[in-house]
DNA sequence: CATTTTTTCTATTGATCTATAGAATTTAGA
DNA sequence: TCTAAATTCTATAGATCAATAGAAAAAATG
């Protein structure tokens, strides 16, 4: 029952991990089989076994690749020295193009997650936690340096920049030909400045 | 195999909807059996095909179910005759609050729709697209009245609006004390204004 | 080449699930 | 009350699925 840890069972792991994160994204957790992952990496059903111990691990281990460096750029970014518009264009960013590099694994992670026990959730839920605290730093940065107002709730607005972005991360999934830069443009300005009118504005 | 008019029928059916809407939402479409939405309702299995005529045909109604007179109600704001802001307030308004009269069927709605066949997709897309459209028309109609910028990207402001509003129904579903009105006000005032400080904006 | 280790396969078990058929029960109408 | 219709139940067929055990094949090692 030990894990081998040779080349090939590293590289077939990771084959097997983005398997699952296909199957899933496009079938659901539940809808899946582990006979449809398996097919897709080219193996039986029963050998799947071989490299994940059930089904739900597997799910755990596509979330966890969904979310993993998604989070630690985060930190670069809270950490950076940067301004608060330019963190902000980071985010946007980072949280968008995660969802083109690895789309299926961070689709799963928002959509399948809440099916992990708690037990396999725990290192998810500190990921996400931790991420959107830093999110919610970046804010109160901003609001302490001045560059946004003093009257943001940046618990909410960090909320609203994961759902938008979320929401943006699924239609560019769905749809490949999307142009990237042009969505993180328009989301960051609609963040920054409102659809507003000023010129017309009391 | 006719289906019965009788008040009682009706009755059972709605409460079928609704179960089917509850158990779906908690599990998801696949990850839910006849068996758990049948015992829900206080009935055995073999009966809830009594009422529908496949485990699809319930997901299909609780779709419906969680779309219909929220597309109805933005049909009707649509046409009404208020300003720019007074729609995008009663646009959020009724999008968020319908998350927490039927808040399991809309959440259906959104994260289990896509497994339905073409076939039975096909008036929900139609509703789905309906609805964006019209909201796409109020922008237009804001930005030719200089209620909002001229260079306002009316279709991805409509997609944002939407998965915003998605969104915060996610999590108000989850989390039942939340202030409804609060998330609105804030939403809104940010899809308006953005977040900047404009005593210190350039 | 011989032997050990790694990887995959086959075959199967037991559980669960959707859907159907027909019996039993309840309700409504004459 | 008697009868017909409506509603629910029981029982089961047929299919699929996750997971396991052990054989077979492939790869690595000496």
């Amino acid at each position: 029952m030990a894990r081998p840890s040779t080349d090939k069972y590293e590289n077939q792991r990771q084959t097997a991990v983005r398997a699952a994160a296909a199957v899933f994204a496009e079938k659901g957790y539940h809808g899946s089989s582990t006979r449809d992952i398996a097919e897709r990496m080219g193996i039986k059903q029963g050998s799947l076994y071989y490299y994940f111990e059930s089904k739900e691990e597997a799910l755990a281990e596509v979330c966890l690749f969904g979310m993993q460096d998604y989070a630690e750029r985060m930190n670069s970014i809270a950490a950076s020295d940067q301004q608060f518009r330019a963190k902000l264009v980071a985010t946007v960013t980072s949280h968008v193009t995660k969802y083109r590099e690895k789309n299926e694994a961070l689709k799963v992670y928002n959509a399948e997650r809440l099916y992990l026990p708690e037990s396999k959730r725990r290192k998810l839920k500190q990921l996400g936690s931790g991420y959107r605290q830093q999110l919610e730093e970046i804010f109160k940065e901003g609001v302490r340096n001045g560059a946004i107002r003093q009257t943001i709730d940046c618990h909410f607005a960090a909320q609203t920049v994961i759902g938008m972005c979320n929401a943006w991360g699924e239609l560019i999934v769905r749809d490949p030909d999307m142009d990237l830069f042009e969505i993180i443009e328009k989301c960051v300005d609609l963040l920054i400045n409102g659809f507003i009118n000023k010129a017309e504005s009391n």
